[in-house]
DNA sequence: TCTGGGGTCCTAGGACCC
DNA sequence: TCTGGGGTCCTAGGACCC
């Protein structure tokens, strides 16, 4: 048995914890560069904003409907998922943290009523961290997500589904009458692994509800479709074929990519962002103990313009695996200087680790001592580097070419309307007052 | 004018091996 | 007219997730 646990509308939520203002208003949170919307409130969803919808197409409903846009404030909504999943884990024995806001907890063996415990602890993440949750029960990792969505959607929209299954919903608890009404209510699109490409397919098949999926022999699903859809229809019906990954096994790439507040044209532009890119990758790459062996830099114009388009991306092999910065960035800079050209508007770079291994299982080399040596000093320096931008916030240290703060670096993001880092920022606290 | 970022897994096809 | 069989590895592209 599984409970999937999730935040309703996270970032919202978030956001709603410390300006109780916005409750029962229409709220979204957008994208970096204030690019689109990537968190709805229940009324900005009534208001017909879609997941991915364009700021610049929305904007609109300031004026007209009282929407209030934020922009996204990831430092918060970490610090608060990170004390929402701490209460999640009371659910049971063990936990899988899936993304920032969502989790699954492992029900084997946990005696009692299990709505009811549910219950106790979706009061209590409101009561402590102030953010609303629903819990989807069931056999499965797939159906505990459809029981999630019957639990969100039936709150959310009466009549969509039976009252009493809302906040909370335990598909193993029904009966085989409700539990057919609950399948043939879902429409295929909604079951997690099921994407808009396969659920258009599967609508033209006649396939509409879960009740029709459930409904096709493994065999079929595989030879009309994947290995993928087989084995999550097998866990529609029950059948588990997904595990809970308690300890997710370490990253196999690390990227970090961003579209820029502004295009840039220069080549120093992007060497900055690259050069930033390449640090943060790195900083991650020393944090899960690996070493990477390639690196991979590209750029890019922006599809949405009319400009002429480029996009090229490049692959560097580096000498040795490494998680050193400056080793890492040297190799990103090299790869960006074969693929520049000028007399483009880039919107976008990244720098992506391939090729990753543990930093303990290194390919000993013939070295020289003294620069052995170094190495052992060069893994020093990248501790202390961690330790201060860990200790004195991201950017205190960096890398020469990054180009200084506050000096050019035009290409750095828009956050027009960021709200305070209020959990873990000591200048942007709340402040009380008698 | 303005359209996010960071991941995973599967598949098909080509190169290569014995 | 006729040209093996079985396997691995790599890459690019597609689909999906939040």
């Amino acid at each position: 048995m599984y409970a999937l646990i999730d935040g309703n509308n996270f970032y919202v939520s978030c956001e709603r914890v410390f300006r109780p203002s916005l409750q029962g208003r229409p709220v979204i949170v957008l994208s970096n560069n204030d690019g689109c919307a990537i968190a709805r409130s229940n009324e900005a969803k009534a208001l017909g904003i879609r997941m991915g919808a364009p700021w610049h197409e929305i904007r609109h409903m300031e004026q007209s409907h009282g929407l209030v846009a934020l922009s996204a404030n990831f430092a918060l909504y970490g610090d608060l998922s990170d004390r929402m999943m701490s209460l999640a884990a009371g659910l049971g024995p063990h936990q899988e943290i899936y993304s920032i806001d969502e989790s699954f907890v492992d029900l084997t063996g946990v005696p009692g009523n299990l709505v009811e415990r549910g219950r106790k602890i979706r009061e209590r993440i409101l009561q402590w961290v102030g953010i609303p949750c629903c819990i989807g029960i069931a056999r499965t990792k797939t159906l505990a997500k459809l029981a999630n969505h019957v639990a969100k959607t039936a709150e959310r929209k009466p009549g969509s589904y039976p009252e009493h299954l809302a906040q909370i919903c335990n598909l193993e608890a029904l009966g085989s009458d409700e539990l057919e009404d609950v399948f043939r209510r879902t429409q295929v699109q909604e079951v997690w692994g099921i994407g808009p490409r396969i659920g258009l397919q599967l609508i033209n098949e006649g396939i509409q509800t879960v009740y029709d999926l459930v409904q096709i022999d493994g065999a079929t699903v595989k030879r009309g479709w994947s290995v993928m859809l087989e084995r999550t229809v097998r866990e529609l019906k029950g059948m588990p074929c997904i595990e809970l990954d308690h300890s997710p096994p370490p990253k196999q790439q690390i990227a970090s990519t961003r579209s820029f507040g502004r295009t840039v044209t220069g080549f120093t532009d992007l060497e900055e962002a690259v050069t930033e890119f390449a640090s943060r990758t790195a900083q991650k790459l020393r944090g899960q103990h690996s070493f990477c062996a390639q690196v991979m830099v590209f750029i890019r114009t922006s599809p949405f313009r009319k400009d002429p388009q480029y996009s090229r991306s490049i692959v560097v092999p580096l000498r040795r695996p490494t998680a050193d910065s400056a080793s890492i960035t040297q190799g990103a800079l090299q790869g960006l200087k074969a693929i520049f050209r000028e007399g483009f508007n880039y919107a976008k770079a990244g720098v992506m680790l391939l090729d990753l291994q543990p930093d303990d299982q290194l390919q000993m080399e013939l070295t020289l001592e003294d620069e052995e040596d170094s190495g052992r000093s060069r893994v020093r320096l990248m501790s202390a580097l961690d330790a201060v931008n860990e200790r004195y916030g991201r950017g205190t240290l960096t890398l020469g070419s990054a180009g200084v703060r506050g000096a050019r670096r035009s290409w750095t993001m828009k956050q027009e309307r960021r709200t305070p880092r209020y959990t873990t920022h000591v200048g942007e606290m709340l402040e009380v007052r008698a």
